[in-house]
DNA sequence: TGTACATCAGTGAACGCGCGTTCACTGATGTAC
DNA sequence: TGTACATCAGTGAACGCGCGTTCACTGATGTAC
């Protein structure tokens, strides 16, 4: 049953891309090292030709997770203005609110305080995707010529990261709305205290 | 071995007590019934003729939790101003970051994304808990004659819950007083933003 | 290019450990008379 | 008030289940000659 080399690196992605959904819709605990195995068509024994350990298989789908998350918001801002470009990203990042389908799922919100137990390995991508985040925001704040751009980035990431965790929590439907248009309001706040005279681009 | 009914209050109450400490501190799955029943001086046997099962222990630890929270809350703002009453909470609220004693911490902040995967029971107390602090700020923002005083709240509530989520998880010593400041100099900004001509109280 | 052997992806069963829960037992408390 | 019995808090061992991990095995791929 050996499978050529080409084979062997597609399973081992598609084993990646199932957890990242997984893990991020049904928790890290919760997941087990079968059911994701399953997800790809596979039986559970299989597992260790492609992973040292679940835990690093966490590491890894993390990884995948915020990268497919950034590479959706450099797509959608590319181009745009900075004022622009701060709505959208908040927009896209609440807009997960509402959606099941895991595409694009922030681990910081949606594992928040699982990842806070993991070992160290695991931390350190969420820590990471947390500085992406904040190194996301605070590009367009500084172009905007907001005072502090990062500390107001860092504001930003704060309130949309508890925003969807929070929702999330209490899974209340018709609320959904209300919390994403209250967060772009205190994004749109924020910015209009910080940022200079001249109207925001 | 019986106990007199008062004792037995008395180690029911104390179970419950460290245990709101203990799955503060780590986690609700990496916590052990036998580790609350040892930290309590008891063994795990008796556990069951105290509580239904763990998950009943976590739904009452997470209401003490939550009670203390509030107890403190509205001990500190007692015939506070609005505007400083606002300050103290976010204040308070921020200060779980730097403090091991758990005493005040915060299951939304601490447990989040482990309390969405719970029982209908435990994931009902904490959006109780949700609903509460928002109902807290939403008092003395009305109060301070904001326009929207309770969505205000709600994005109050979004930024501070965010902010410890997040600082625990990276648990970079020296990043903490620099999250607490930037959410504090947050909600300045979205209270001048919001308040009416008039100065704040 | 063809052949013989080594490699190894995937299978399915089994292992081992931890943890929630149960249970027989003890002996002090509570209660009925 | 005293006595006899029922109750039950707490103990410590055992149970049972799930899950991460290991293992013997299969058969197709890769490689050495």
């Amino acid at each position: 049953m050996r499978k050529s080399k080409v084979e062997t690196a597609e399973t081992r992605q598609r084993i990646v891309a199932m957890a990242s959904k997984v893990f991020l819709n049904k928790g890290l605990a919760a997941t087990g090292v079968s059911d994701i195995m399953a997800a790809a068509g596979l039986t559970q024994g299989g597992f260790y030709r492609h992973f040292e350990s679940k835990e690093a298989l966490i590491a890894e789908a993390n990884t995948v997770a915020i990268d497919r998350l950034f590479a959706m918001f450099d797509e959608a801002i590319d181009g745009k203005k900075p004022r622009e470009a701060l709505d959208l990203i908040v927009r896209l990042y609440l807009s997960q609110l509402q959606v099941d389908d895991a595409d694009y799922l922030c681990p910081l919100a949606n594992l928040g305080s699982e990842l806070r137990h993991a070992d160290e390995q695991i931390r350190a991508t969420a820590t990471d995707g947390h500085q992406r985040l904040i190194d996301l925001i605070a590009v367009q704040t500084a172009k905007l010529g907001v005072a502090e751009p990062r500390n107001v980035a860092d504001s930003i990431v704060s309130t949309i990261v508890g925003a969807v965790t929070l929702s999330k929590l209490t899974a209340d439907e018709g609320g959904a709305n209300l919390v994403l248009a209250n967060a772009e309001n205190t994004v749109h706040l924020l910015l209009v205290a910080t940022t200079p005279a001249k109207r925001a681009a």
